[in-house]
DNA sequence: CTGAAAGCGCTTACAG
DNA sequence: CTGAAAGCGCTTACAG
């Protein structure tokens, strides 16, 4: 197959080590002959067998850190797997991938697990972050002092050192979702947006990627709300009857985030279904049943995998091969989906 | 990290060809001492080293050959990306990809080329088929008599024994299209269908899914066509302004196949930009930028890449680890972009 | 600055 | 049926 060292070595008249101080620029070596041998490889079209190098390297193996936050929700699950695909990668190339899971969000919690992670002497950290001074100031510290390279996931924040941030850009997320509105309600009438929480940075970027596109694209339409439902199904219920006895003649709904089916069984009770459009998020819970059933007109996702794919994927790549990611924000595909492109197998 | 077969060696008091032995199943051993071994194996928690074993083994490596047909199209030059990924991978795993590309479509020259990836001595072969009568009993005969396996790609043709099909679902693709066509117009109306050749296994079947979906779902849509525009522009373009003369008050246009520009023209021309609603396939030539000129409404597309990568990586999968495929058929995602949808820095 | 050697974890002829 | 040894392509102490 390829050309190897052992080939470069003995056209070059010298030793395999030299051939590698040469090609891997580790010093100790005559610029001349470097520069001899780089030319040899080149002209030889050399090609560095991954497999060698890795089986070389598991000696002193490569440890990664991961932090991840509100790991009982449903997505971070779906996240969790992607995580795991990419540790069964790492471990064959000889690293090796610490996962600490923190339930729900906190700042303290991500702080200590970052603390334990340089304890474990992780020579990178991918993390969901929290949007928060110490945080972000920690952050900072791990990336400067301890020279440990940070890969944010899910949510960023921006005004750090991390390397990159691979997640959605939740703001054209929106912006999908109204162009599905605009023409499931053919550019006119009224539609109601119920959020989950005002608080939460990446469900105001949809609210706020579809209410200007809205008025941009489809001025005809007006918007009701926003309305926030704490992702609780029963309150999610509660506000759409609210808005059913305010605004009888709703032509649409865009919900941001969970209480679907609290608004499903609002819409059924109101004997609406199908008539009142919506278009809702994520793959997740019930999503794709109440799409099959004709509740949800369109279902806008993520791929929640390569969130946590990713992350790790591009730490080792960066400390395995030098390689730097290609972009400093990585957004995933923005998936839209009706009801005949479930994926097989789902629920 | 992990336990190697040197620990379980040790441990076993055997040396580590006797490990391999037993672990491997390759016989030539004491059946109670295999048993033994497993068992000590188990208990350790044995994971093989995935590297370890693909270096060593790269001393015989896995030749794969893969045939292209239609190779001068751009649906199949993104494919072509998916099998040099493949390539890459593999060559770094010790394998070498043998790529075969014919323009157009022949079954001589696919036979030919499979005969010649026979002398060649791969040890598995990725295709496009052709529904062809000696091109499904060559099928056969590489997969009975020489003991090929075979995976076919892009097309099918399911009475072969070809070992899994990587591809898209046709039907399902029609029926996700009618979905949007159907929301896109309220569900009534007149829809034209233009597709590219009656011939072509792969589009009548978006045809069928289509008619079929709005004839289910709904009825109040009247559908004109299908017609055959040949994948040309020009002809496109007549079969548009002829449908608009006989049909003023179309509603929308499904677009099996190439031809979009053709189509847009006949729309531009009559001045119904935007009005009469348009889901195509593919991300392909100018499809983006006639979305995001309000022309086309709804894009359908699969993943070229993948439809190139798998196959090649199912084969390896086969002949490096013994993993047979899940499925026969292993259908890709059925993507539906909207504007907003459109992924970066693409054309 | 350079080379010889050992080692990463596995497989595979070769002896016996 | 079993073991000792060589080898896959690379990296890395260790000498010099």
């Amino acid at each position: 197959m390829g050309v190897t060292i052992r080939q470069i070595a003995e056209a070059a008249g010298v030793s395999r080590g030299t051939v590698d101080r040469a090609l891997n620029n580790r010093g100790r070596i005559r610029p001349e002959v470097a520069e001899r041998i780089r030319a040899i490889a080149d002209e030889m079209g050399y090609k560095p067998n991954q497999l060698g190098r890795a089986l070389s390297m598991s000696r002193n193996n490569i440890k990664i850190g991961v932090i991840l936050q509100g790991a009982e929700t449903p997505f971070m699950k779906e996240v969790l797997k992607g995580i795991q695909e990419a540790c069964a990668e790492v471990d064959n190339l000889g690293g090796t991938v610490l996962v600490h899971k923190i339930e729900h969000q906190n700042a303290e919690d991500v702080i200590l697990a970052m603390e334990k992670m340089r304890m474990e002497e992780v020579r990178g950290i991918a993390m969901v972050p929290l949007d928060e001074e110490r945080v972000k100031r920690e952050i900072d510290r791990f990336v400067e002092e301890f020279r440990i390279p940070v890969v944010t996931f899910t949510s960023d924040v921006e005004d750090t050192k991390r390397l990159c941030f691979v997640g959605q850009n939740g703001v054209q997320c929106g912006r999908a979702a109204a162009g599905l509105m605009g023409e499931l309600t053919g550019g006119k009438g009224k539609v109601a947006v119920i959020s989950g929480y005002s608080t939460n940075t990446s469900l105001s970027s949809r609210v706020v990627g579809f209410c200007e596109e809205i008025a941009r694209k489809y001025p005809g339409i007006e918007i009701i709300g926003p309305e926030y439902c704490f992702e609780e199904n029963g309150r999610a219920r509660e506000i759409t009857e609210g808005i059913f006895k305010e605004v009888p003649d709703l032509d649409g709904i865009y919900l941001t985030s969970h209480g679907e089916e609290g608004v499903c069984e609002a819409i059924a009770g109101a004997g609406k279904a199908g008539q009142v459009k919506m278009v809702a998020n994520d793959f997740m819970g019930r999503n794709y049943e109440l799409m099959r059933e004709g509740f949800i007109h369109f279902l806008i996702g993520q791929d929640a995998r390569i969130q946590g794919y990713e992350p790790v994927m591009i730490l080792f790549r960066l400390l395995f091969n030098g390689e730097a990611p290609e972009r400093a924000k990585i957004f995933t595909e923005i998936y839209i989906r009706n009801e005949y492109t479930i994926p097989e197998g789902r629920h």
